[in-house]
DNA sequence: CGGTTGCTTGAGATCCATCAATAGGAGTGG
DNA sequence: CCACTCCTATTGATGGATCTCAAGCAACCG
């Protein structure tokens, strides 16, 4: 809830609407299978706490990490259940879920303009996150795909509150890492070797300390603008209108 | 309009009321910008003739296109308008275009449910295309990407009724196949010189031919799955029905 | 015609993958 | 507490896929 409190404003009735339309919480230990590709999925699913991703399995034994999913998103366009799951989500720490019926949620955007900013709008997000994930697979070398997912990881806590200043998470194996990014195992060690041994991070404890931000931004060419919260300025008038018409 | 009839089942009442949502046409010549990235969109678009594509420019020169719009896409999810565009439309041929406000196309799904459904069924197929654009770019070798490709663009005209049997529109060059794919327009030429040496495709006039598409399916390991358009069976059983009724 | 654009080909360099081996922890059972 | 195992991280050596640079060629177009 914290995360849609960025892409509009939402006040207490309509946080406490959101919060009613899980149908349950579900829990998964971690590396297990939340939705395997194929099966027919009964809910949307909105990660409440620890970390997720969706992947495909390909039939010469690779594997393609194609999002991470942090505390507060959505696994899905929230508007509509696909008849078949085209892509898989596991956990990668212990994860806990709600499980929501899509009909629940267009309801309660139905029921207030402000949900529906807020859903459509952290939808632009997620979807903005997967264009510039494939920006990096097509054409940025290994160490900027690397340090610019550092960033983003990073950033992305933050605003959600899970960053401790320069320090977040980062409970990727580096096999997993390699599989998001597109690399070998082997060479996403040497990258990062290469980013520590230029001072930019450290990595210990599944803890990321990243030392120089502004450098590390450069080296991968990131621009934090694609996440969309730029502050108010990202905030249509209107919607700012109203807030502050709320004190 | 051709294509939202396949997500969902339209009567001529759904067909004209989208129809109505056209704020106007707009014509963008061959290799034309339809938006740049960072300015403030008005519309969202919709194609109505000829092809286009997304597309991010990096700060080093480089490019990597995004996705391909063909007749019957729509650029952008169809539920709100970002306060700035986080990446370019470009026209590929000669394109018209039509502008439509988000609030409009909101309205529409409001009114008849089986409008909401085709749309957001659109969505989830043009997210799909684009997971597995991220997969090409990831984890597949060239004359898979490439393969991959010709039998998701050749496919998609089929749907919209494009495809001529195993032969359709390619409009595109080599250097921007190369931008989508994550190549040197180098390497595309040659990736494709290999499979017109195995006998597989046939490329002449900006027209595609397929000689072997399972063979091409083999190779590239395309499952059309994705684009879930697997007939009659992807269709949800209340909306088949509700089709049904009306003969 | 000259200019432009797109396609093709060759040679060499680079990035990254693969294979293989070692080492460090973390957990498990004795 | 030790022996064992599994998983993850690390390192070296080699090969392959793809890139870059460079040149030539064909088609189209004013």
């Amino acid at each position: 809830m914290r995360k849609l409190r960025h892409g509009a404003w939402l006040d207490e009735d309509d946080e406490r609407s959101l919060r009613a339309l899980s149908e349950g919480v579900r829990r998964v230990h971690a590396r297990g299978d939340i939705i395997r590709e194929g099966a027919t999925p009964r809910f949307l699913t909105l990660v409440l706490d620890g970390w997720a991703c969706t992947y495909r399995d390909l039939e010469n034994g690779q594997r393609q990490i194609l999002s991470i999913l942090l505390p507060g998103d959505l696994a899905e366009p929230f508007g509509i259940l696909p008849d078949f799951a085209d892509h898989s989500i596991g956990a990668v720490t212990q994860v806990t879920l709600a499980q929501i019926a899509p009909e629940a949620i267009r309801k309660a955007a139905r029921a207030s303009s402000r949900i529906e900013q807020a859903l459509w709008w952290d939808l632009l997000v997620a979807i903005a996150i997967e264009r510039e994930h494939a920006v990096s697979l097509g054409r940025r070398t290994a160490s900027e795909r690397l340090g610019h997912l550092l960033c983003e990881l990073h950033l992305r806590q933050s605003l959600v509150g899970l960053a401790d200043g320069s320090t977040c998470d980062l409970p990727l194996t580096q096999s997993e890492l390699a599989d998001l990014l597109g690399l070998s195992a082997v060479h996403v060690n040497r990258s990062l070797q290469d980013l520590r041994a230029s001072g930019l991070v450290s990595l210990r404890n599944r803890r990321l300390i990243i030392h120089d931000l502004d450098e590390l931004r450069d080296l991968s060419f990131f621009d934090p603008d694609y996440l969309h919260t730029g502050g108010a300025a990202s905030i249509p008038s209107d919607l700012r209108e109203a807030a502050h018409d709320r004190g």
